[in-house]
DNA sequence: AAGTGGTCTAGACCACCGT
DNA sequence: CGGTGGTCTAGACCACTTG
């Protein structure tokens, strides 16, 4: 037969782990570090600890779950390698978040080409509580139908209009947003939505092309109609894999360009 | 005073490492593992292994630099989280190589809109030896008017043009290229260039933007003139950081997307 | 069975941060 | 100083591959 780990982990979640057996052709054999990472990410879409907060120290962990304390941080290193978390030497291990100067516009890939670091300003456009039609409801995960926020808006760098937005939210997560919410806010919608509605972005996937502008776009972006655009589309998710947001960004690559480094 | 590695690693190399005090306010302070990294990555520049080859068993290497297997470990554990070797149970850590099924292609972001998977096809169009102008020479850092070798082709999915490539190569390198060279080749070229020159790419960054299809580009591509392409320019490097290829490509976005996962 | 990487442990000590 | 993460060790045992 199989790979079961045997080892108990805390007495009252031990049930919780390890259930399948070995069913079909795939061995399902997950090593102790890594139920304990999934565990770590079910508390922390639980809200067990918000955005910024500091979680127990190793130490601490190991003998809450009664294992030693480098199988705790195997699971804590995968973790940081995923920006789920971020270690501090001689202060502890945070929830990541978007207040932290390193993760402002975490997923904005825009560089200017003259090498200036990029401070961007988003300018909402509207706010609008709808449902999803087809295409948004299959990106998200929802059914079609389904509440969702419409909100507009434009990313501005130096004051010159580089990147327009439409974005679908869930909306049973956002169902408060209003425009006059975001435009009092100053920083990136990400930290917004994580300090007031407790939905942290954690991952996200883009398919980018090329496409020329349409005549609503032109105007907001300052270009000619048919100028080549970069589209961006996104789908953003939470903790626990969950598609919450989806976003088509045209960004207008006359002086900045979207940067990618592959490993 | 402060932080220096006083193990000896292997007698003939001790000397070769932590050398530097710790001058002005950079702590310059370098684990065990990541001395053990280094040394390997120089080896595999000098081509102690070949791609695909097999590297030393762990507890080989141990003995070896006199550091406890889990040290080795965790220097394989970077490594591997590089992309620069792959580790296989009960097998051993071998070398990545383009040959590699996994690894076909591995810097190309293209994907079918109807998410078929792309079976991409190069042509290649012109291969000629120069000299590196301004902005090759600042790209794959050479001084100007160094050898390069310039080689245009189109990439092909399905039969269908998608890609026109231009691409600039560190001549010293790739002094014997030519024209038939790739055209009898059936696979990737960083494949041509692993097997056939000892380059392996090991990481690339890519700056994208939206610009208009010109009169060559069009052709090549089936397009009408001015169609908005996605235009990729690419650094790739091999071991050491060094920067080798500085290419352009322009994609045809009509049927096909760029795809990105950002963490 | 022998050899490889993968997991887990227990403990020592170092580097860094706050008080 | 005590608490945190970071490094390193030595050894046991498990999982996978090959002969």
């Amino acid at each position: 037969m199989g790979h079961t780990i045997k080892r108990d982990l805390m007495p009252m979640i031990k049930n919780s782990i390890q259930t399948k057996p070995p069913s079909g052709n795939v061995p399902a054999f997950s090593p102790l570090y890594r139920q304990i990472k999934t565990l770590l990410i079910d508390q922390l879409d639980a809200g067990e600890w918000s955005a910024g907060e500091m979680i127990p120290s190793e130490a601490e962990l190991a003998q809450r779950f009664n294992v030693s304390q480098g199988t705790v941080r195997k699971a804590i290193d995968e973790m940081a390698a995923e920006n789920l978390l971020v270690r501090r030497q001689g202060k502890g291990t945070f929830v990541t978040t978007h207040e932290d100067p390193a993760s402002f516009f975490r997923f904005l890939r825009l560089a200017a080409d003259n090498g200036e670091p990029v401070l961007a300003q988003s300018q909402p456009l509207g706010c609008t509580h709808i449902v999803a039609d087809a295409r948004v409801a299959n990106a998200i995960d929802l059914p079609e139908g389904a509440p969702v926020v419409h909100v507009q808006r434009l990313l501005e760098f130096d004051g010159a209009p580089v990147v327009f937005d439409d974005i679908w939210l869930a909306g049973e997560l956002f169902s408060t947003l209003t425009l006059e919410q975001m435009q009092t806010w100053k920083h990136s919608l990400y930290r917004l939505f994580e300090s007031q509605f407790g939905v942290c972005m954690v991952r996200a996937e883009e398919h980018l092309r090329a496409v020329p502008a349409i005549a609503e776009t032109a105007h907001h972006l300052g270009v000619a109609v048919g100028t080549p655009l970069l589209s961006v589309e996104r789908v953003a998710y939470t903790y626990g894999d969950k598609a919450v947001e989806w976003r088509r960004g045209l960004y207008s690559t006359a002086r900045h360009h979207y940067v990618n480094i592959l490993g």
